[in-house]
DNA sequence: TTAAAATAGGATAAAATTATCCGAATTAAA
DNA sequence: TTTAATTCGGATAATTTTATCCTATTTTAA
């Protein structure tokens, strides 16, 4: 609704590999697609890309898989998650789609769009792995249906 | 980065029509499109849907085109013309695409999220044609760049 | 009555996003 | 050293969104 799709499987993913990497626990695509209820192959794609922006961890070869490192989940913000897979757009995109929308040349709902997404920008950069992760196991949320 | 483009053109056009619709002139889809810098075809369908809502008036023929009635110009929010085309995804979905996601049985980020969507939807639905019709004759923003 | 100017709407096409497939590379255990 | 379990990465396919094209229909003016 507001994030893509690969942005959502990427964030339910981080949230299940801080769950087992607390527990020490390396988990395999496999486990994670199967936890998360998503496309195998293309959660791959996903994870890769956060591999790449050096917020998870991947081991090759057998008994390999992803993990976080314990002491950096609770500095791991939702905000990095979402820019390394949907970029910047939710911080410089206009509302209305103008290529440039700013103070000086506002879009008719610049500063009603501000507002949602200042809250969003804070929401984003104050909610961290550690948080959602605990959630999780206390089963006050869930991952699937 | 929150709406649809045809979302995007549909709301610029909407302003543009109110703002001809005080002066009461309707509008071509060719001076809307090029008003709004949009693909002449596609603002086409957006502008169809919105008939078909009600929300616009068209006109067929010569000297035909777009309007909307001055009376209602104040009472059209931003909201109805979002439902029109992007129907009530920004109501309903879940934030991480949870079949279902409710206060029973959240998603991770349900609570957080929920605070930024009622935002977004108050200003949706606080937000009406008029006065952005009127910002955009002040001056004080625009349609295009 | 005819021509021109519009919107309506169906059929397609292009582009972006989402999803799948498969072989290569890596790693650990047997 | 071989085998099985993995991630990696390129190619491709399916789906959705965005965009275009073309014809039909409507309306006004000449």
């Amino acid at each position: 609704m507001m994030f893509s799709k690969a942005c959502e499987y990427g964030i339910k993913a981080s949230i299940f590999i801080a769950l087992s990497s607390y527990k020490g626990e390396r988990v395999s695509l496999k486990a994670i697609a199967k936890e998360i209820n998503s496309p195998e192959a293309f959660t791959a794609k996903i994870l890769q890309d956060l591999v790449r922006h050096k917020i998870i961890n991947s081991t090759k070869g057998a008994y390999g898989g992803f993990d976080v490192d314990k002491t950096s989940i609770s500095s791991i913000k939702l905000s990095h998650i979402v820019n390394a897979i949907d970029g910047d757009s939710i911080y410089n995109g206009c509302g209305l789609g103008l290529e440039t929308c700013d103070e000086n040349h506002p879009c008719p709902v610049h500063d009603r769009f501000k507002l949602v997404r200042d809250e969003l920008k804070f929401m984003l950069e104050h909610t961290n792995l550690e948080e959602l992760a605990l959630n999780i196991s206390s089963g006050a949320s869930f991952l699937k249906v």
